[in-house]
DNA sequence: TCATTAAATTGTT
DNA sequence: AACAATTTAATGA
């Protein structure tokens, strides 16, 4: 797990800079598209969508539920506060990424921060709402069980990238979540990220992040690009063991 | 639309 | 961590 004390506190962005969804943000909204017409005009009639700056929280620890949120357009981050007061950074959300089903499901209460990277557009659909798509959707039913099995396999994956010592490689695995076409279908071939906000997701210096982006971009699987990188080769990023430094 | 300037990001030490 | 080089975004004629 990496750590780092960003040391803001802003408060929720769906009940501050709230607004309705444009057409092109809706369109960004992978599940919406598997719904029949009455249950879509439901969801698009409750679902809410705000503008969240760096260092916003778009939800907390122990909050009461009250959306099932997803990423439209930006970067947050998904973390967890230890004892010792420092947080734990779990996973980036790119555009496309929705989350807290698990929690919307049971109606309990948050069990993670999640935090804007850089300037973002969230989308909420409340709970409620989450319910009855689930109670009358077959379609929506399959997104959500897709999502779970998906995300189930993200962190399994995640634990071993935590063991690794090899930066590359830790690199390229998280490279590989953040592409994960089904957890995060809004991102595409090109993943919006700076090396900046790379490193603090993987918990390495900028300067290392950069060393290890130009040997995976060498090694042919990505393309470093100005505030972006271009997936090549998927499946190398995930598998491919890049050759040891010594 | 273009040129200039500021800001952001990257590459390197 | 610091710095230079490069790219993008913003500004205004």
């Amino acid at each position: 797990m990496t750590r780092h004390n960003p040391g803001m506190t802003t408060d929720l962005t769906l009940h501050q800079r709230r607004r309705e969804p444009t057409a092109a943000e809706l369109d960004g909204i992978p599940w919406l598209k598997v719904l029949k017409s009455d249950q879509y005009e439901r969801a698009v009639s409750d679902l809410k969508v705000g503008d969240a700056m760096p260092g916003d929280f778009v939800c907390r620890v122990g909050r009461p539920v009250t959306y099932w949120f997803g990423v439209v357009e930006g970067l947050l981050k998904m973390s967890s506060d230890n004892e010792q007061g420092q947080t734990m950074t779990f996973a980036g959300l790119p555009p496309g990424g929705w989350f807290g089903e698990g929690t919307a499901l049971k109606r309990e209460s948050y069990r993670y921060n999640i935090q804007a990277l850089r300037k973002s557009v969230v989308a909420g659909l409340p709970v409620d709402t989450f319910h009855l798509l689930l109670d009358h959707s077959i379609g929506f039913n399959r997104f959500v069980m897709n999502q779970l099995n998906e995300r189930l396999g993200q962190f399994i994956a995640a634990r071993e990238i935590d063991r690794m010592n090899n930066p590359d490689l830790r690199v390229a695995r998280s490279l590989a979540a953040l592409f994960n076409p089904i957890l995060f279908p809004g991102v595409g071939d090109v993943l919006r990220i700076t090396q900046q906000e790379l490193a603090y997701l993987v918990g390495l210096s900028r300067q290392r992040v950069n060393e290890a982006l130009t040997a995976l971009e060498a090694q042919g699987t990505i393309r470093v690009e100005y505030g972006g990188l271009r997936i090549l080769d998927l499946e190398a990023l995930r598998s491919h063991v890049v050759p040891r430094v010594a």
